[in-house]
DNA sequence: AATGCTATTGAGTGTGCGACCAACAAGCAA
DNA sequence: TTGCTTGTTGGTCGCACACTCAATAGCATT
């Protein structure tokens, strides 16, 4: 097999090993029993595993952040991106992203290849986030000061959520805790409570 | 050495070690050897390592809420309390017990002893600074329709900060994103701007 | 001083981990 | 066909971990 698609075809294991059961559960000889290969090989195409932690973060981070935020937003208008963006966020499925989060938020603590990584993630969500937001300004959608504080704040509250996910169970939260980055997004946004998803009593 | 005291010691030890290094270097060698005995003598205490981790998080955890919003607000109002409260949460000095949030979070996918502690120490956490808000509220000195609610907002909010831990240098946020906590309590408080921490432009 | 309890040791077991390397084999070039 | 590059194997080393347990030493009480 070529070198370029064996690399991808492990790269693309881990990151489902990280989405489904943690970073820490990327080992060599883990990914090579799933792939069916032995442990030498994934240990030939990447000499130490924490490139490959990285690896497989950085890759399932921007796959989900490409589902959420496409980069060419054809057609919809930044309230639906936004829209859609947050309800996703919300959702159920979601929850193994926020443990993905939090596994290497935590994890960048001792792996400082998985914590540039971390923070070039950060940065391009934050980017990409802003970027909708500078669009719906442009087009007298949004008003808001500062499109990149704006969306920092709405990631901020979105991590605080996220930190969430291992312990309690989040569905039993007060709507006014749930909803808390729809209604800082309309708040700091200048949306008329509810634009971005209906109101729950 | 008595019982009851060298297992109090141990899990200090274990605390010390949780907030400096992280809960996965508690290890038996590890404290063991901090304390100048052999690590049967920690399996002798803890027959699952599992129970002093979750028992040190508790310990570090429930020291730290009496440091930051005591049983006993003698004297101090609960403007004075939740303004220390902001501004300790807020400040350097805070990044281990971050750190320690985000570790245990995280952690807790695994260990269910931890996880138990960790819906303790959030339950703990959340009532003690609701108590506070409800007691401002009967005071008069704060509006709203829910403290526990409001207690929860901000705790996300700073468990939204927390999670950068790791990550960026908090220092060079924007104003705007580090006061978030504190923008949100005096606005759903019903406080004038400035009141629980002076405005920085 | 003898006895009994128990905190503590010392040695050992088994597991899983990353990393290393010589040997093999399959494909491509000459 | 020959030869070489290289993807791949199989085996191995050393380390750190939790956990077990019989033996010991020290402190009670009697």
């Amino acid at each position: 097999m070529s070198p370029a698609a064996r690399r991808a075809e492990i790269v693309a294991t881990a990151a489902a090993v990280a989405l489904a059961e943690g970073l820490e559960c990327i080992t060599l000889r883990r990914i090579a029993e799933e792939l069916g290969v032995r442990p030498g090989l994934i240990s030939h195409y990447f000499p130490a595993v924490e490139d490959l932690v990285a690896e497989a973060y950085g890759s399932a981070a921007a796959a989900e952040l490409d589902d959420l935020l496409p980069a060419d937003r054809a057609g919809a208008t930044p309230t639906e991106c936004l829209a859609r963006f947050l309800a996703r966020t919300s959702g159920e499925e979601y929850d193994d992203i926020s443990r993905l989060w939090l596994n290497a938020r935590h994890l960048s603590r001792y792996r400082p290849a998985l914590r540039d990584r971390v923070a070039a993630q950060e940065a391009a969500w934050r980017e990409r986030l802003e970027a909708v937001l500078r669009d719906g300004v442009e087009r007298g959608e949004f008003r808001t000061g500062d499109p990149m504080v704006t969306a920092m704040q709405i990631l901020v509250v979105l991590d605080g959520l996220g930190m969430l996910v291992n312990s309690a169970d989040t569905h039993d939260d007060p709507p006014a805790v749930r909803r808390m980055p729809v209604t800082l997004a309309e708040r700091e946004l200048g949306l008329p409570p509810g634009t971005l998803a209906p109101v729950e009593d």
